[in-house]
DNA sequence: GCGAAACTGTCACATCCCTGTCACGGAACC
DNA sequence: GGTTCCGTGACAGGGATGTGACAGTTTCGC
């Protein structure tokens, strides 16, 4: 099992073999390139589930990458963690402020990157974390394909939990019904948009059970989000 | 206009107040307690946006604060930023791993904290860190779709929800009603002016619910604008 | 393999909320 | 006081969503 694709922008090779040999027998999929360029083309192209990102590379520098990657749509909400030299603290606010979810600075453990990695991975993409995803009194188990709401047991049909998964793992979003068949069906796909809606009753009806509050909410001429006072 | 609503669990008093005075700079709202058990209690009571740990407390461990905070169903998506003042990567690790968001060793800086902090929020609350549009206690979280007044939840049509974002992009301007139309319904459709008073009407009874002042000001012969001492 | 059960995508229909418009009365301006 | 502009209540129509049913397909147990 895949923990997700990593993209490392690091031109000094020695560290970059460390880091992706640890990265790798932890089950990431590793792309590297030691140019800001480069770096760009590959995250726009597929675009990674997140990104580390040396301070100090040739070309552009690692700052300008990460504004780069932030503007681009495609990758606007790709996590970024900047490694460096600099200690600090006016670049390590910088950086922050430039978008990036966290700063390491060198040197630092392969473990612990990997642990810090793992944390944001798991605030952004829960499942890819292998945790449980809760909301209100909800939970959803991504290994074991298991929904309970309250303790109880929830039996779901395939396209339900994903598309429950999705909301999960943006809570309190609004997404319109084209944007839901994208995530939850397929890009590819060719599915009429009135589906979602049926979806989502099926859905509703499957964790509404014993007059349980609504979870979600139906926004008129935008869509449906995952919500505490959801009607 | 506040940022976000922060719990400081921290028993050293200096640095308790330090922080406090720091974040509330930054229009934070600040909880403190030096306690682990009652930072569980303030925690469920009213979940803040975001938990400061300190590794070492009085009482239960911060570690265990942190596992308890992320089982309890109303918590579980509360992001946690450790403190500590040991600099050991197994117990950095063993924080990350069990919960926590981020990790700072002291001594750090109180403006690299809130670059941190800000940081985490952005990625788990988009709304708290930009997305917000804000005026006076008036505020639009235009990822979720929802729409605040003294932090009371406000339902609004579709018409009158973008009316209002107009409004909120663009705070103190004067709009015509063929403006209006042009901005908020579109530039080619067909629509009587005055149709912009009935969902300016209906914009004001919705967000004025409870005897609150008015919004929006009326300028006679000129149209319309968002303002303090609107009527 | 084979039959049953579950799942999926659509449709038609019902329902509800939203929407644009009008007419009337009141307020502001000169 | 007259004129212009604005606020308001009502209302019919339309558009968006909820709902039940259904045929085709896949999955599963045997």
């Amino acid at each position: 099992m895949m923990n997700g694709k990593l993209l490392l922008v690091e031109d000094d090779p020695a560290l970059a073999d460390l880091l992706k040999w640890h990265f790798e027998r932890e089950d990431f999929h590793v792309a590297h390139t030691p140019d800001g360029d480069e770096a760009l083309l590959l995250a726009s192209e597929t675009p990674p589930d997140i990104i580390l990102l040396d301070w100090m590379i040739e070309g552009i520098s690692g700052l300008e990458v990460c504004r780069r990657v932030r503007r681009a749509p495609e990758t606007a909400n790709v996590p970024i963690i900047m490694l460096t030299g600099r200690g600090e603290e006016a670049d390590r606010v910088r950086g922050l402020e430039t978008g990036a979810d966290d700063y390491v600075t060198k040197p630092f453990s392969p473990r612990e990157l990997v642990a810090r990695v793992r944390a944001v991975l798991r605030r952004v993409r829960p499942a890819l974390a292998g945790e449980l995803l809760k909301f209100a009194d909800l939970e959803m188990d991504i290994v074991s394909h298991k929904v309970k709401r309250a303790g109880k047991t929830i039996p779901l049909g395939p396209t339900e939990f994903r598309l429950l998964r999705h909301f999960l793992e943006h809570p309190g979003r609004v997404f319109s019904r084209a944007r839901l068949l994208d995530s939850v069906w397929g890009r590819d796909r060719d599915i009429e948009l009135r589906t979602v809606d049926v979806h989502i009753r099926r859905l509703r009806q499957a964790i509404n059970i014993g007059g349980k509050p609504e979870l979600i909410r139906t926004v008129r001429s935008a869509g449906y989000a995952l919500d505490d006072d959801g009607g």
